[in-house]
DNA sequence: TAGGCTTTGTGACTACAGTTACAATAGTTT
DNA sequence: AAACTATTGTAACTGTAGTCACAAAGCCTA
């Protein structure tokens, strides 16, 4: 494990702090598709992202859904962070995107090393950081752009996340990432394919020229 | 200083921190309108909110405007520390809303005292959760609800924060916290008008019963 | 009080997104 | 191969928000 978490967050962490991770944190290991947090949870530790990518979704009190961005490697969730020290319920759902691994850190050690180790202090920040940074992103997105600029960012990003050209969703699953409909997207995946940057097939989109 | 400090901040900080603070910030003061922080714009300093509103808006690359929250009484800028810490542009802009007062505290000073005192930290963290989940709100508003829904809670908040029942604000300037058209907004409020919930003047709002 | 500027009101139109309904196609199962 | 299911395609319609154009009303100033 301190192998595992050396490549991930070697270059943050102090030898002292990786050793003290590796002796008080388990490793996980998530497939593609399994919900790691729901909203409502009590959070009991602090996901240290080791590889593969986690979408966080919120969603509103009739049920649908909206996806806020991706965590990935080398993050950790600023959301589930906030949770433990605040000691409240889960905001948002946490679904594995792809395979995933990841080092569970304790609650109790976390604030411990907040005090003790000045790079656990600055990845905390810069994660708070970050993630204000991509739902700062994530208000652009649904204020000022369109459908169908939107949904070419999805395309790309989840390109670019999963590292293929090969996008395997179903324009409902799109549709409710994006808080859409399924005939909506369908309609702007038809044109984009018209227009020859995508190429449609049954359960996945190929990605020519985006 | 001492006192105004305790006043907004003594429930959280230790004397010894308040002192601190006294020493080698500066108590402002804005009126309402002053541009605070514009977007670009490099911080020097934390702003810690002792009186007054601030809103916090949002720009895309058109001019078009977004209100993503209001800073009150014992708030601070999440944002602004976090373009402190990482010593980056500012992604937002800063208005007074009412007239206020603040004390700006020089980043070397809020670095320091991280480490020093965990009062301190705490409220930074507090104060990145309270941002997190404003904006998360902000999400919810703008990918959920509609616009009627929208505008009213505008007017709710907008009342809530200036604790009055008169909204000083033309139609125009409601349109752009909402990123909408004056048109529209107009439209929406003579509907909530003829519904007996608010009554329109020149320049004002009143509001009866939201 | 006449003229000018700002703000508000409104009708008519456009555009985008969402809905309904149904057909067609591609896989899967029996 | 037939039957079934999930997915995709498409036409027709609706609704909300945004635009354009212009009138009316308030307020200020000369």
């Amino acid at each position: 494990m301190v192998n595992e978490l050396n490549k991930s967050f070697g270059e943050f962490f102090e030898s002292d702090l990786i050793q003290e991770i590796a002796k008080s944190s388990s490793l996980k290991e998530f497939s593609s598709g399994t919900k790691i947090i729901e909203i409502g949870d009590y959070i009991k530790g602090m996901p240290l992202l080791i590889s593969g990518a986690i979408k966080i979704l919120r969603e509103d009190n009739e049920g649908d859904e909206l996806l806020l961005y991706y965590l990935e490697h080398g993050d950790t969730c600023s959301m589930t962070m906030a949770c433990c020290l605040g000691d409240t319920k889960s905001e948002i759902r946490a679904v594995a995107e792809t395979d995933i691994k990841l080092v569970m850190v304790p609650i109790k050690k976390m604030e411990d090393w907040i005090g003790k180790y000045r790079s656990w202090r600055n990845f905390v920040f810069d994660s708070y950081h970050n993630r204000l940074n991509e739902l700062l992103h994530t208000v652009d997105s649904i204020a000022f752009m369109k459908m169908d600029e939107r949904l070419i960012e999805y395309l790309r990003e989840k390109s670019r996340i999963t590292q293929a050209k090969i996008i395997n969703n179903t324009h409902q699953e799109i549709a409710y990432d994006l808080h859409s409909s399924r005939v909506v997207i369908s309609r702007l995946l038809k044109k984009l394919e018209q227009m020859g940057k995508i190429s449609l097939h049954r359960n996945h989109i190929e990605i020519i020229d985006l």
